[in-house]
DNA sequence: CTGTTAGCGCTTTCAA
DNA sequence: TTGAAAGCGCTAACAG
């Protein structure tokens, strides 16, 4: 019923290894036989079946994804991205959503990706050596964005030296109590830039001068409601922040509403810097670091995907330059203003 | 290297067509059998290759799900949560995002899916009948989500009603100049619920016995920015409205935004109604419509999942009851109060 | 309950 | 430049 590569063949007037050739775009074809399988082919409408080629050849032209969400602007943003590379190479997106940590576990217990992708790309996951050791026997080319490994390839940005910059801003503006909302490092469930944005945090502190303060640090649940939650709190301690650096856009949208509420205005009461820029950030006017999220999913599909051409010619290539740092820009917009008097 | 069905066979000591029994739960198969199988396969970390399965069998264990785009936090919920239902039935989740208009057209002109799902689902798209014929082609169960057509399951919500609703409350508020700030229903990358909307928002006026004014009808491109730019022609309009109610809350949160730099009070001046209800809205106190995301996707996921399972069956299985209609309901907050004297 | 065997629809030597 | 033929690693009759 539907067309096999007999029928082409048999309709073209060649063997089936010809058909196959021809479709593939092999040399060694004669173009006027190549053109009488392309006429052939396209009669029938046929397609090569997928799952015989890669029974067949081994490779499977697909590339796994993994995230940890895919409802946060972005992974969402890179899943949009990865998906249209692959699909414009020719390439399968296999979409791996843990979800939580149950569903991790499960993951790298049964590890679904088994005998079904020819690399492998991770977003943003913090993994214990064990995860790595489940990724690594694959025995496939991997991708990390937004962390790095030596021995992977891997597109991020420097977020230390980007958080550093948001609270040397701060700091230069004149605040001297300047809190952090962020990330919970010890979730399984967290990704990396947490730990390096609080560590680029501390540092631009201790540089202005500032000995870090604990308890202007809230790590909360990386969401819009743990920002706001942990606003609340340090607006009601003893000595409250004049500025406050969040970890994420969201958590600063938090933090705004909080402030909005507790009758405080952004700038001239207190300063507030998120990370990201998403779209709404420019709605609401609030200064940020701008990461290049398309441009490092970008980049670390198109590093994989040559890995995963090379490989087929020389069968072990191994990725030079394995780890991109993609700038980040510091975008000054409405809610950071001069530390009040 | 890693083991193959043979393997496990041998090891066993049984034929490979045991194993395949075994491992795959079949009944008539001896439990100290089976046992000895699952052993084997258990030492030797073996999986079976899915694609010598799916060619051998006919079936792929893998669903398409086509979505218009990724980042948007309908779309966003609905991958999430198909994701993670296809995943827990043991099957693949490929992914189709499509993008901007020449993707679509490739899309539906390459027909990437075919022979690689079982199943199809489409979320929100509005679909000519050429990209019906298309889908139908592929001969294969199609869920819609989000809208309806009769022959192919569907789950949504009623989108007439529940905009009747949101308007109606308004009505009742004593709002005469409603606006609408909607998506643009010609947009060839549309999706369906701009078109009941807005036919729900005219009905509602009618039956509070105002005649819709096309004036007041900003069909944007349901985004943010959108619905920013279509609030600030509202209000620079002679005789703006009273109130403005956005097919969706990021059209919303545009027009809040619009309002608030315009020097206007919400909702003392101007009340606002959403879409969707996304988390951000109860940050921003938006009054909303709540449309259940993730039930509709449990819905027609789980629908569709059935069918496959019947198709394997009897080999033909019709859709009884195929279009379930989601109840949604009207989250009153904030943004909306009486018409200003 | 279990084994034998014939494919599934391709790709890839190897020969010609 | 082309064809013949041997798989790829399973599933699904069919036989026993």
């Amino acid at each position: 019923m539907v067309a096999s590569i007999e029928d082409v063949a048999r309709l073209a007037g060649v063997s089936i290894a010809t058909v196959s050739r021809a479709l593939r775009g092999l040399p060694d074809v004669a173009s006027s036989t190549r053109d009488r399988v392309l006429a052939a082919a396209n009669e029938l409408n046929y397609v090569a079946s997928p799952f015989a080629a890669r029974l067949a050849s081994g490779r499977t032209t697909t590339v796994g994804l993994v995230v940890p969400f895919v409802n946060r602007w972005f992974f969402a943003e890179v899943i949009s991205t990865v998906e249209s590379e692959l699909r414009t190479a020719g390439f399968d997106l296999l979409l791996y959503n843990l979800g939580d940590e149950e569903g991790r576990a499960r993951f790298f217990d049964v590890m679904p990706m088994r005998k079904r992708v020819d690399g492998v790309l991770v977003a943003s996951l913090v993994l214990d050596d064990d995860e790595f050791k489940a990724l690594t026997a694959l025995n496939r080319p991997v991708g990390l964005l937004g962390l790095e490994r030596s021995g992977f390839l891997s597109a991020r940005i420097d977020d230390v030296a980007a958080a550093r910059n948001a609270v040397d801003h701060l700091v230069g503006l004149g605040h001297r109590r300047i809190a952090l909302i962020g990330g919970d490092t010890d979730d399984p469930m967290a990704f990396t830039p947490p730990l390096r944005r609080l560590e680029g945090y501390r540092a631009a502190l201790r540089t202005g001068g500032i000995e870090p303060d604990q308890a202007l640090e809230r790590l909360g649940y990386f969401t819009v409601d743990g920002g706001r939650a942990a606003a609340r709190e340090l607006l009601t301690a003893a000595d409250p922040p004049t500025a406050i650096f969040a970890e994420s856009d969201e958590m600063a949208y938090g933090a705004l509403r909080e402030l909005h509420d507790a009758g405080l205005r952004v700038p001239e009461d207190v300063s507030v810097v998120g990370f990201d820029d998403q779209p709404l950030s420019e709605l609401w006017r609030l200064t940020t670091v701008r990461q290049p999220v398309a441009d490092q999913a970008l980049d670390i599909t198109s590093r994989l995907l040559t890995l995963l051409a090379e490989d087929e010619l020389d069968g072990d290539a191994v990725p030079r330059d394995p780890g991109v740092v993609l700038p980040t820009e510091f975008v000054v917009r409405g809610s950071t203003g001069p530390a009040p008097a």
